[in-house]
DNA sequence: CAGCTCATGTGAAAGCTTTTAACATGAGGG
DNA sequence: CCCTCATGTTAAAAGCTTTCACATGAGCTG
């Protein structure tokens, strides 16, 4: 709570605008993206309400730096999952599609500020920099699974990336989190990864 | 603003408890879910910030209420596009695609309201009543469509209803209204279609 | 029709939040 | 050493939520 090493409570609390990320990814996580406070952020931080507004503009923008930095953590989690396609595509893209579910069950306050925080079209741009080089991986995926179909069938890599994106942000927000509404008969990863072994094959890919 | 029909104000509001309902829906599909009011919906309906009160538990009350007639609305749209799976069960799913879209476009404060609202679990009774009733169309156009196929191949229809749902919403909830972050190369529209049939050829059916 | 009752409205108030403005502190450079 | 400026603080305005006591009048009842 912003002492000094020595015991001393600090004016200056020394990295506050990490803490107060920090304390807002937890409050988002506890009452959800609509419930997080600026002011309880601050408090969390040991600081007054008005400290916050020497980093960020205003709530919104600590929201976006959440969903910013979401999408740093989401990107690379999808780039570990994917890991270059190895050793085959359609197993790299099941590991791709679960760590997509992983991640928004994981880490509901980082999804949720990512998409449902609904922020507004000002302070996009660095967020949506982030979400494109998120998009870019499940872009890549599409490509390499694209290729693996002779030219004179291979449909589009952006409509397949975009079906499959669609596929798992539908099921993470529909089931994805312990919370939902509805009851599955089955795990969100074995409904996802069904439904992309469906397409697949819609597409004329089959497993080995 | 709660004038009698002879001009003079009426102490009471008449019909109140619709007019909070019809305010809310404006004022969610203005500013979403987040920034819609308690106080702002009253001043809309002529009255005092604490009279909704007599309608409604507090601000989440209203928020389900408007979810649950969302859903309701929701579900006469989708059992029209369905029109008991005529002429054919895959034309008639078409149909219900694109509905799905068009309702999540033209209502979008209702769709926020059912999807995006993170209502707490206490009052989530009548939502989830009205959200089965919606899921129950969609559940009926995928036993339509699964009796179509011969009984040894024939997958779960509960399975493929959550895969038609799943990727519905995910392409609604991604790039279905007019302000969302992402542009398309193609429509919504198209995009589920296309996902959809080559879902349905992954199944072994093939449109004629 | 008089009168009662209770659903539905009002006003005031407490306690929260956001945001701005003026002021305070102290870490680090010249 | 001291000056500056980033980073805190306090104070205050404005708005929202929710509750409480009180007001009103619509409709039943005798």
């Amino acid at each position: 709570m912003s002492w000094s090493k020595d015991g001393r409570r600090s004016y200056h609390h020394g990295n506050l605008r990490e803490a107060l990320v920090a304390a807002a990814v937890r409050l988002i996580g506890e009452k959800g993206p609509g419930g997080f406070t600026f002011a309880e952020a601050a408090r969390a931080a040991g600081v007054s309400p008005a400290a916050p507004y020497r980093h960020f503009r205003d709530r919104d923008a600590l929201l976006a730096d959440v969903a910013a930095q979401g999408f740093d953590r989401f990107t690379a989690a999808l780039e570990a999952a994917w890991n270059d396609g190895a050793p085959d595509p359609l197993a790299a893209l099941e590991r791709l599609g679960r760590a997509y579910l992983d991640f928004a069950r994981r880490e509901p306050a980082y999804y949720a500020a990512m998409f449902e925080a609904n922020l507004p079209a000002d302070l996009h741009q660095e967020v949506t920099r982030a979400g494109d080089a998120a998009f870019a991986v499940l872009r890549r995926a599409a490509d390499a699974v694209c290729d693996r179909l002779p030219t004179d069938r291979r449909p589009p890599a952006l409509m397949v990336a975009l079906h499959v994106w669609s596929l798992a942000h539908g099921i993470a927000a529909l089931f994805g989190r312990d919370g939902t509404r509805r009851k599955l008969p089955m795990t969100p990863e074995e409904l996802l990864e069904a439904g992309v072994l469906v397409y697949l094959e819609g597409l004329g890919l089959r497993p080995e």
